[in-house]
DNA sequence: GTGTTTTCTGAAACCGTTTTCAGAGCTGTG
DNA sequence: CACAGCTCTGAAAACGGTTTCAGAAAACAC
C-alpha cells in the first residue's frame, strides 16, 4: 500500500527495514549477519519479506567500519600493461571472487611517487590484505603496512620484508632452458634481460644463468640489457664468428618482444640463424616465425596461490613467512630446432 | 616523552591526534577536510605536529559514510584477459590516480552470475560511479543502480540505459578498412567476428560491413563467426575460386588471433596468398609474417575520456546523455600490400 | 563603555552498521 | 507458587569520521 518508487529515496537503510518489518536494527543485523539462528521464525520472516520489498543492501563501508572487515584485498601493480601481471592479477581475482572478497587494483606505472600514493590510499580503505608485485622501494611504508595487515609479494622480493612470496623457480627454469638449448644443439647463448632494476626475479634470472653457464664449458654465455644500445650490440653478437650455433634466451615477455622486433628489423629470417627461447609464454609465440620456444608460468595458479597465502593469514595462521615456487612448462616450436 | 612504539597500537584515530593536540575532533576534521582556513594558526600548527608523530591518516570508510564521498570508482569488464580491456583499464587508472579516486576493478568472464554478483558488492561498497564494459544483461540492476550513480558505458550500449558511452565509431572504422581493402586491390573479402552475443559495437561492426559491401557491386563480402565450423568454412573461402584477391577482416583482436593460428596451421604462407586487416592493434601484429595491418583504437583516450564523463556527472552535470565515438587509425603493414 | 559583528572552537548529533547488555517472556523444578 | 535457567529481543554504545550549532573571544563601530 505504501509503496514509494525506491527511485525516489535515496537509499535504503537498515533503519528502513527495522521499521516496516516492525523490529528493531539489532534483529535485522542479525538477520544479515551470522546471528540468524538467534531469531525466532516469525520475526526472521518478517525481516526476509522488509528486505524483498525494499531491496535493502548492507552498507559495506558501515560494516567494515564497526567490525574491521572490508572484504576488500588491495594488488599493488608494477606495470598493468605487462601480460603477466594481468595473468597473475586474473587469478588473483578469480580467487577473490570465490572466497566473496573485491579486488583494489593499483598500478604504479613503474613510478616509485605513485607506489607511495597508493600505499596511502590502499591503507586508507582498510583493506584486509596487500599483494605486492612492484620494485617494493618505499621499503619503511611497507613494513609499517605489513604490522596492520597480512601481505604477499609476487614475483620479486623486497628487501629486508618478512612475508609470504609467490613466484618462479627462477634457478629451475634457467636450468631448464639451458639443459633444451644444449640438448638442440645451441653453443653460444645471448641472454637478454631488461635493464636490472633491483626486480630480485630478474636478477636471479641472471645470476643463474650466469653460473649454470660457467659450469659447462662447452658453451659460451653472453650477458645483454636492452638498453640504448641494445641494437647494435644485437646486431655485433650475429655477426661476431660463432663458436657454435646461436641462440638468445629471452628473460621476460618484453625483451622477448624488443628482440624479435630487432631481428625483423634486421632482416634476419625467423628462425633459421639463431635460435630463441622465451621467458614467459605469450598468445602470440606460436605465430611468430616457426614459432618461438618458451617456458610458461603457471600464472593463474600463482595469483590464486598469492590469494590463498593471504586468506589463511586472515584466518590467523602465524606461520613463519613462507616461499612458494612454481615451476616452469618447456614448450617447444620451431624456435629451437635442433642444430649440429 | 610518552611515546609508544607505534606497531603496538592497532591504528592511530582522529580521537588520538586531538588528545595529542589538545583539541576536539571537529578542529582535527577541518585540517583534514576543506575547511583548514577556518583554523587559527596555532591550532592548525599543533595538529600538524601531532598527525606528524602519530603518522596519522584518515579512515576512507569512516569519511565516506557520513560524507557519501568514498573517492571509489568500479569497472566492470567482461573479460579482463582482452587486451582491449587492459588497455582502456589503464587510461581509466590514470585518471583515477589524478583525481584521487582509486578503482574497484571486477572482472565477470563474460558469466552473467558474476556480472550480477559483482554489481550488488560495488554498489555495497558505496562506489561513486561506474565504468561498465560487459554484455550488460541484467539490465533492471544497471537501471537501478543508474539512479543511484553516474555510469559510463566503454565500447557497448545496454538496451533501454540511458547513460554516456564511449567507444570506436565503428561504421567509419568498418569504412576505413574496406575502403583500404579496396585501394589495395582486394576484392573477395571475408570479414571475422566472434560469435554473436549481443555486444552492440561487435553487431555494429558486422552490420557496417555487410550494408558497405552491398553499396559496392565490384567487391564480394560474406561474414564467418568462429564457431566450432570456423575452421572448415575458412578453409572453403581459401580454396574457393576467387572473384578477386581475397582478405579476411577480422573484428577484433581474439578473431585476429584466431585467424592468424589456423591459416598458419593450413600452412597458409602470412600473408602472400591472402590478405588481412585487423580492428584492434596489438603489440605483436608488426612480427607475424609481413605484419599484420590494423585500425589501432585510441584506448588509452578512451579509459580516460570514460572517467571524465563520470567526473563530470560527479561534478552535477545533469546534461542528457553523451556519445564519444572515437575514430580508429590506420596501420598499414605486409598483409595487405597491393594486388591487381 | 556598550552593542554588534566576526572569527574561531568544541559539544553533540549523525552516517549505517555491529555488539554488548539487560530485561521480557517462557519453561521447568522443587 | 517462588525460583532459576532458557530463549529471544531491543536500547544504547560503539566504530571513525563530518557537520551543525551555539557560545567564547576578539575586533570593530559608535
Amino acid at each position: 500500500m505504501s509503496s514509494f518508487p525506491p527511485s525516489t529515496r535515496s537509499r535504503v537503510t537498515m533503519n528502513d527495514v527495522a521499521d516496516l518489518a516492525g523490529v528493531s536494527k539489532a534483529s535485522v543485523s542479525r538477520f544479515i549477519g551470522e546471528d540468524r539462528p538467534l531469531l525466532s521464525d516469525a520475526i526472521a520472516l518478517r525481516i526476509e519479506q522488509a528486505i524483498q520489498t525494499l531491496g535493502y543492501r548492507p552498507n559495506q563501508m558501515a560494516r567494515g567500519l564497526k567490525r574491521g572487515r572490508t572484504r576488500l584485498i588491495g594488488m599493488l601493480l608494477a606495470d598493468i600493461r605487462n601480460p603477466y601481471s594481468i595473468a597473475v592479477m586474473h587469478g588473483v581475482e578469480t580467487a577473490c571472487r570465490r572466497h566473496g572478497y573485491s579486488l583494489v587494483v593499483c598500478n604504479t606505472d613503474r613510478d616509485d611517487e605513485q607506489e607511495r600514493l597508493h600505499l596511502e590510499a590502499l591503507r586508507s580503505y582498510n583493506i584486509e590484505g596487500l599483494i605486492v608485485n612492484t620494485l617494493g622501494h618505499h621499503r619503511d611504508e611497507l613494513r609499517d603496512l605489513h604490522r596492520e595487515l597480512p601481505m604477499v609479494l609476487v614475483d620479486r622480493k623486497v628487501d629486508q620484508l618478512e612475508s609470504d612470496l609467490v613466484g618462479l623457480n627462477n634457478t629451475t627454469a634457467v636450468l631448464q632452458a639451458i639443459d633444451h638449448l644444449e640438448d638442440s644443439g645451441y653453443r653460444d647463448i645471448l641472454f637478454v634481460t631488461e635493464q636490472q632494476d633491483g626486480t630480485s626475479s630478474r636478477l636471479e634470472r641472471r645470476e643463474a644463468f650466469t653460473s649454470l653457464l660457467a659450469e659447462r664449458p662447452q658453451m659460451r654465455g653472453q650477458v645483454l640489457e636492452t638498453d640504448a644500445e641494445f641494437g647494435t650490440r644485437l646486431k655485433a653478437f650475429l655477426d661476431a664468428p660463432g663458436s657454435g650455433a646461436k641462440a638468445l634466451f629471452t628473460a621476460n615477455g618484453v625483451a622477448t618482444l624488443t628482440c624479435t622486433r630487432l631481428l625483423r628489423e634486421m632482416g634476419c629470417p625467423l628462425f633459421d640463424d639463431i635460435g630463441l627461447i622465451a621467458l614467459d609464454e605469450l598468445d602470440w609465440y606460436p605465430l611468430v616465425g616457426t614459432g618461438i620456444t618458451s617456458l610458461a608460468q603457471p600464472t593463474h595458479e600463482i595469483g590464486v596461490t598469492a590469494f590463498e597465502c593471504l586468506l589463511n593469514r586472515l584466518r590467523g595462521d602465524e606461520a613463519p613467512s613462507r616461499h612458494f615456487d612454481f615451476p616452469a612448462r618447456l614448450i617447444i616450436r620451431g624456435s629451437t630446432r635442433k642444430r649440429n
